[in-house]
DNA sequence: TTAAGTGCAAAAGCTTTGCGGGTAG
DNA sequence: CTACCCGCAAAGCTTTTGCACTTAA
């Protein structure tokens, strides 16, 4: 991600803060960088890895707290898969994901023809969408080469 | 489910073993029926819980393996889901999910123009789609009226 | 000042694995 | 017979929590 943009989420991150009335900490900052320099959909354990290779002194406990609370937010969101660790995801518009049903890899995908997918009429199941978003899933690159060579 | 289609499902399971060279084994049948009778796309905990109430001596190991056997084979497939537990689904043929971003609820609808949505090209990425799924993330009936009350 | 966040360590929840014994084919 | 599966228990990984202390506002 370019600074620009990594300094606009940043603001973003401060503005939502002070509206909240949530308190602005170094941590939740360190988590958030974190967050906006991966951009591989990342696990809560992956994002402590690299906050704590910049600081050592921040707990997993409080990453994992950290992220919980920017996702209710809206910084950022957690992205569906379909493995067993929860998956984080910096991006909050709408996009699409390959899924690779042998790693769990989530790889972001766009395409006009998807974005433009009307949301269906779920008002009988009492169920309010807020977001759609579509999962190719299969077999990503490096899976299906370590398979041609076995 | 249906009594027919129950036991066409069962049936199928049968086959693919044959053919796969898996032995049919009671505790993979029983996990299989639980799947079945469960339309709520479960854990494997709590289909262990099933498949011991009517069996107490399957043990949790063997639920955990039989279910991912019985993925990999095709015969059940892993739900995408935004949770920190494993969701099973006993649909294998393409269709679509809600998932309540409060409590991790999936419920399945099918729409046709969903159904239509031709799947893009990713050779790009050198990745091999196998479906196309479409989510609906937003908020279920019964959080909404938990949130409403509170 | 004070409400909220943090670090630590322990607990809780989810999943896998090693192994001796059992079973389908 | 033989390859694969099972139950058990232990280990491993992921996430949450209680508590005393710290900090942003």
């Amino acid at each position: 991600m370019d600074r620009q943009t990594k300094q606009r989420r940043i603001e973003t991150y401060r503005r939502r803060c002070r509206e909240g009335g949530l308190p602005l900490t170094e941590q939740r900052m360190a988590v958030l960088e974190a967050m906006l320099d991966l951009d591989d959909h990342p696990t809560a354990d992956r994002v402590h890895d690299v906050v704590a290779r910049r600081d050592s002194r921040v707990s997993r406990a409080t990453v994992y707290r950290a992220l919980e609370s920017l996702a209710r937010i809206g910084v950022i969101t957690k992205a569906c898969h379909p493995g067993k660790a929860v998956r984080y995801d910096s991006r909050t518009e709408t996009h699409h994901h390959l899924v690779c049903l042998r790693c769990d890899a989530i790889i972001d995908v766009t395409d006009d023809r998807l974005d433009a997918l009307p949301v269906p009429d779920t008002s009988s199941y009492g169920f309010v969408v807020s977001d759609l978003r579509v999962q190719l899933r299969g077999v990503c690159r490096r899976c299906r080469e370590l398979e041609e060579t076995s």
